[in-house]
DNA sequence: CACCGTATATTAACACTGTAAATTTATCAG
DNA sequence: CTGATAAATTTACAGTGTTAATATACGGTG
């Protein structure tokens, strides 16, 4: 049924295309991707994606997808590298492990979170892949909840109206409790915020190595959610 | 066909070039501008763009400015709507400007702080503009600070390399301490994480006007900078 | 007034892009 | 061998930004 390649094809062109799209997101940026640069530097015609990729919004959801499995991953390894014991210092380095993975491949981090591609509209299939990018800082935060020692005092909740994506967002991401949603939900944006202006060159490099204002603010909020008791 | 008489032509066609093109950016967003969409609403052949503006990347560069205007002025009318004496007061109100600006026109928001043009790289003279657009909030923290109420324990500082562009921004933002453009930076980068993520529509709206989440950022803000004379 | 330079518009064309249709080729199943 | 089928091809279409050559109208000067 399928057709098996050929000698003189390329062989497993599907994974070719998306390494060459990765290569030339890194080459000439997430913007500049182009399905027909794609497929002359492979040697292949255009048309052929087609047999592998709908279109070219399908190739950016798998690499999108790709894309936030590889930032999941690495901030679950950076978690696992603190014992678990520790539980401030495994807050910190999943904390400094998102900042690492998106100043090492800036790139993916804004195909994920900027809007470089023209007209592309994420479906809602990547939501799943998207919750597993969290689920390391939310499982330090569920961990702290369980320990009593996450200060939730007045985190607010979820508009009813939007309990159900809530929800969805609680199973992908696999938060035990609701608040530590929530708060990851919170540090998420303060991470976020930073990193994003620092990719974007919005703001100067801090401190000895650059990572000042990042360390800084990593400190605070341990500060503000992790009681000492 | 021969150009029209003057009578018949476009009146200001620089101007209208940038309405159309705000209106398109509004109408199919900012990913999908196009000079020669822009030109068919107008009437006008598309070369005649080239007439006002050098090429594609001027035309958005004035829309960045003109954006970043916009924001910078809503945020410095948001601060003058609270009286001067209440400092905690006038820093909240600027912060929920930026929030409600970037909701209002999330279009210019993402024009600014996402990349949806593609290939488009920010020239040097936008960053005066970009550097009015904190100006509202760093005049709150210089006067914090002119109080004795600003709270500097720990903050970093910049890299002695990045020391000149730092300067600059100082002088853009007319922030009168470095530690003020300093909080301001910090601050900027909380407010953004969360509202970008909230335009990204990759967080539910919390609360019970869809501002719980921002509401408690800023006062947690205010407490984490405000020291209580 | 006539003239000319300049600014502003035009059409035509080039090199791209994503994508669809029709077609060929290579491999398998029966 | 004979289809069937998946995978590749060529061709074509509609769209994009941009450039070149060209035509028109206006403003200032002789």
């Amino acid at each position: 049924m399928v057709r098996p390649k050929k000698h003189a094809q390329v062989p497993n062109l599907k994974e070719s295309i998306k390494d060459v799209a990765w290569q030339q997101m890194v080459d000439v940026g997430a913007a500049e991707l182009s399905l027909r640069a794609i497929a002359r530097e492979i040697g292949v015609s255009t048309p052929a994606i087609y047999n592998h990729y709908a279109d070219r919004d399908a190739l950016v959801t798998t690499l999108i997808i790709d894309a936030y499995t590889s930032l999941g991953d690495y901030q679950l390894a950076a978690r696992d590298s603190v014992p678990q014991s520790d539980r401030r210092g495994r807050l910190h380095a999943t904390g400094m492990a998102y900042r690492a993975w998106a100043l090492a491949k800036p790139q993916r981090y804004q195909l994920i979170f900027g809007t470089p591609i023209s007209g592309y509209q994420a479906p809602a299939e990547v939501m799943p892949v998207a919750g597993r990018s969290l689920r390391a800082l939310v499982s330090v935060i569920d961990q702290l909840y369980a320990a009593n020692a996450l200060n939730t005092a007045a985190i607010p909740t979820v508009m009813p109206v939007a309990l159900p994506i809530f929800t969805v967002w609680q199973q992908h991401t696999e938060a035990k409790v609701p608040e530590a949603l929530t708060v990851a939900i919170m540090i998420w944006g303060r991470v976020h915020g930073l990193v994003s202006l620092e990719i974007a060159r919005s703001i100067p490099p801090f401190g000895e190595t650059g990572d000042g204002l990042f360390m800084y603010e990593m400190d605070a909020i341990a500060q503000q959610y992790i009681t000492h008791t």
